[in-house]
DNA sequence: ATGGTGGTTCTACCA
């Protein structure tokens, strides 16, 4: 089963970006994230055309996540428990083939200095305390996202140029390391361990030809379906395409 | 320190 996430920041205009990679891909899954859509406006039929069912969550102009699924989509939730006057478009969650798979857009954060920071870490104060709900009554559970976390200092090009950014704040980090904590995976980290594996390149500076990048894309799995984790891979091809999105997909694929 | 780019939407806001 493979699956991919991916944040295409704004799925109109990306669409022909998004089929053309599932075309020559072919994922089972693919978890998309800041759609800038709402249910209305979402592209159904240029995914519906290639096999996918579509379950979103959208919201106008920012945020919004969705599950393409080639398989049937069961018991699909919309919102991050926990606090049900959060309005923003950020965490779907649904089975596919008896796997819970989350499609999740982290609060960005900055600047750090507003509200926008702590909201962050409410966020992931409740995507905690669900994750761990999760891992208790489900086997195979799979968190993919945008987390806007960078994990560690290899995980950007220059640790002293992130140091007061929310995306590498130690508070931010240190709750991602808790979800870690509960017993969830960096996928990515089982079958890579090399520096500067970026899967996001900032549109300014040249950032992308300078590979001045940051990972912030991860997939997170429970133990069991860590065992069952054949591959886990950054496709930078999309990031070099006309129109490309900032992210580029992550990629699993699980055995089972 | 600033501005560099790109998306949504129409005037800033977000990343």
């Amino acid at each position: 089963m493979k699956i991919a996430s991916w944040n295409v920041n704004s799925v109109r205009a990306r669409v022909h970006n998004i089929v053309e990679w599932l075309e020559s891909e072919q994922p089972d899954v693919a978890l998309l994230q800041e759609l800038k859509s709402e249910d209305e406006t979402f592209p159904y039929a240029d995914f519906e055309k290639l096999g996918y069912k579509c379950e979103i969550s959208g919201q106008k102009s920012w945020n919004g996540v969705a599950i393409l699924s080639k398989h049937e989509i069961k018991d699909v939730i919309r919102k991050l428990p926990f606090d049900d006057s959060d309005e923003q478009a950020r965490y779907i969650e649904a089975t596919i083939n008896g796997v819970r798979l989350a499609s999740i857009y982290l609060p960005n954060g900055n600047p750090v200095d507003t509200e926008k920071y702590p909201y962050k870490l409410k966020w992931m104060d409740r995507l905690y305390k669900h994750a761990k709900n999760l891992i208790e009554n489900e086997k195979m559970v799979v968190l993919g996202g945008d987390y806007n976390i960078i994990p560690t200092e290899q995980d950007c090009y220059d640790p002293s140029a992130w140091a007061d950014d929310a995306l590498f704040k130690i508070e931010s980090r240190q709750k991602y390391r808790s979800l870690l904590n509960l017993g969830l995976t960096d996928a990515f980290r089982v079958k890579n361990d090399k520096a500067e594996q970026y899967s996001f390149w900032d549109y300014q500076r040249g950032a992308w030809p300078k590979n001045e990048g940051i990972r912030i894309d991860h997939f997170l799995l429970s133990a069991q379906a860590t065992d069952c984790l054949e591959n886990c891979y950054i496709d930078k091809g999309p990031r070099a395409k006309e129109k490309a999105s900032d992210h580029t997909p992550i990629i699993i694929e699980l055995n089972i």
